[in-house]
Formats: structure tokens, sequence, C-alpha cells
DNA sequence: TTCGATGCAAATAGTTTGCATTCTA
DNA sequence: TAGAATGCAAACTATTTGCATCGAA
């Protein structure tokens, strides 16, 4: 689902800050929004939905999937996370990062990366000039080969 | 699924010109697989499989959508067709055009337009200029909103 | 007369949703 | 104690696959 909801807050440094946000919006705090705050702050990284209901490998109680996705949308909503659809497989959840709007994702090793603010500002300066297009790297990752992957020469999908 | 298989042929301009690609192959030639080469020709744009297992609206016979699927990827793999992943919904497939490399769709009103070749060839540059990134919108689209869309002012999700 | 291709149905992955129950504020 | 949130199961979308049968070359 995709949304465009309420103006998001600032997000919060830690899941005590992260708790107190929350119960701000009126929202109430339960073992499994909990569990998902702290797999989010835990992990510093995106991680699927199934990660976090596995409660980071089991280090944590795990929690019902479906509730996970329900919370991970809550979060979402209140402006404390964004998710983003890596190709294919399952959608990415990490903490939002105002400093940090895109990502970029390689299609050869899998792993993910930010777009810090200027370099996104200045792709997008590059494609609103040249498509008249206003792109976006947050929801939809930019996809293709890291540095890496490039440097190997790991072979590309056909055009 | 992706493809690396083997090296592409030139696309053929007709259903005739593609069938006699299809069959130098070593392809054969069933109605179902028929079915797909006329939608795909007479469609001109992007379709889903299951439009083109409706047979267009229903103006040709029908098939089985698991083996227009089949289909779709036996093309695919001869080098006729390419599919992309526009957002969320199902795969558009299209008639490989090497003039346009590459898609963008706009996440406001869906639609999705060919980026031509030169176009993407420099916007491949500027991201390898600036992240080091080997970018690719032919599987996965550029995705963001149209200069209509754009213009009208249509919200875009939150990054 | 072979395999390649089909149709049908069941399986799969990822995600959403209905509902009775539980728990937070 | 009202309403939010949960757990469980069922539904859903997009796609793949197993298998017996059929048909193109």
């Amino acid at each position: 689902v995709t949304h465009s909801h309420d103006v998001p807050p600032l997000p919060a440094p830690d899941v005590p800050a992260a708790v107190t946000a929350l119960r701000a919006r009126g929202l109430r705090m339960s073992a499994a929004r909990r569990l998902v705050l702290e797999v989010l702050y835990a992990a510093g990284g995106p991680v699927t939905a199934e990660e976090v209901a596995a409660g980071l490998g089991g280090r944590m109680t795990a929690s019902d999937l479906g509730s996970v996705y329900r919370n991970l949308d809550t979060l979402e909503r209140a402006g404390l996370v964004v998710h983003a659809h890596a190709g294919h497989g399952p959608a990415e959840y990490r903490l939002r990062n105002p400093g940090t709007p895109g990502v970029a994702c390689c299609e050869v090793c899998g792993r993910s990366q930010p777009i810090a603010a200027p370099a996104l500002a200045h792709l997008q300066a590059v494609l609103r000039d040249r498509l008249g297009w206003e792109a976006s790297f947050s929801h939809f990752p930019l996809l293709g080969r890291c540095p890496d992957c490039a440097g190997a020469g790991a072979p590309l999908r056909r055009g």
C-alpha cells in the first residue's frame, strides 16, 4: 500500500524517544509494537517484515507477521519508518532518515545503500531537465549494479 | 524471473516475421503462442499477462494464463519481448525495442513511457559519475511523476 | 512419432483483512 | 471500560510449476 497521509514528524533518535513520539500521537504501546521498534533500531539498516516478526533471528520475542505488517504501516503513517521495494522479494523497512531520502539497490549482490540528499537532488535535477520527470528513489529504489559489482563485470539483465 | 540467457536477435517488425524468427530458433507455433504475438503487436504498448490471456478484451480467442506466462517467458528468452515491473501491480510486457532501452513509469497516472537510448545514456553517465552506480531502467523502470502529473502538483509519496 | 506446448489445478510468495479476544490508557 | 491492537486464519494478487494430454514438425 502507498501512503500520502498526514505530515511526518522528525524521526526519533532511539526507542524511548520513538515511544514518546508515538504516545504523543495517541498510539498505544504494545509488546508487538515495541518489538518492531526494537528490531528497527537494533538492525540499523533495512529489514523485511519477516525478519521483524522473527525477532531479529530469535534474539527477541517473535510476533505475528500480520501484526508486524500492521505496525510497520502504522509507524510509516506516523513518519518514523519508510519502506522500499528492492526489486523482487519482500519490501525493506527502515527508520526514516531525512538526510538520505533515496535508496539504491544492487541487482547483483542485493545490497541496498542510501542516497544522500545532495546527490539525490542533483540526480533529480538532471532527470527534470532531460525528461521532465520528477523522480523519486525512495519508495522504488534506483536499481542497477553497485560500484563493486559493476567493476567485477557482473552481468546485468538485458535492456 | 530474471533472464541472462542467450544472445537476442533483432526484434521482428510484424507477426509473420516474428513467427519466422521463432521457427528459426526451433520453437513451435501453437494457437496460444500466436495469440501472445498477435496481442503484443496489436497493442503497440505494454500489456499485462492477464490482458494477453483475455485476448485483448475478448477480441481474440482467450488462452490459459499459465501458458501465457510461459510463452511470454519464451519470447523474452528469444529476444522478442521484454518485461518491466511498473511499481505495484502486474509486470508489463512489450516488444523489445533497442531504440528505447529504458522505461519511465508515472506513479500518479500509471502511464509508462519509453526512455530513448541517448537520454538513457546521459542519465547513466550522471549516475556513474555521481554514485559509481551502473543503472538500468529496463527491468525496473524509473519511477516518479511524469511531466503532466508533476505540473499538476499531484502528491508524491514521502521520502 | 517425437518432444514441445497446452490446459488445468495446485503451490508459492508477499501482503492484506475479518473477527473474536486481549490489553492499554 | 472504551477503543486500540493482537493473534489466528482465511483471502488475495501475481506468478510458477507438476502432470497428463495434445499437437506441430
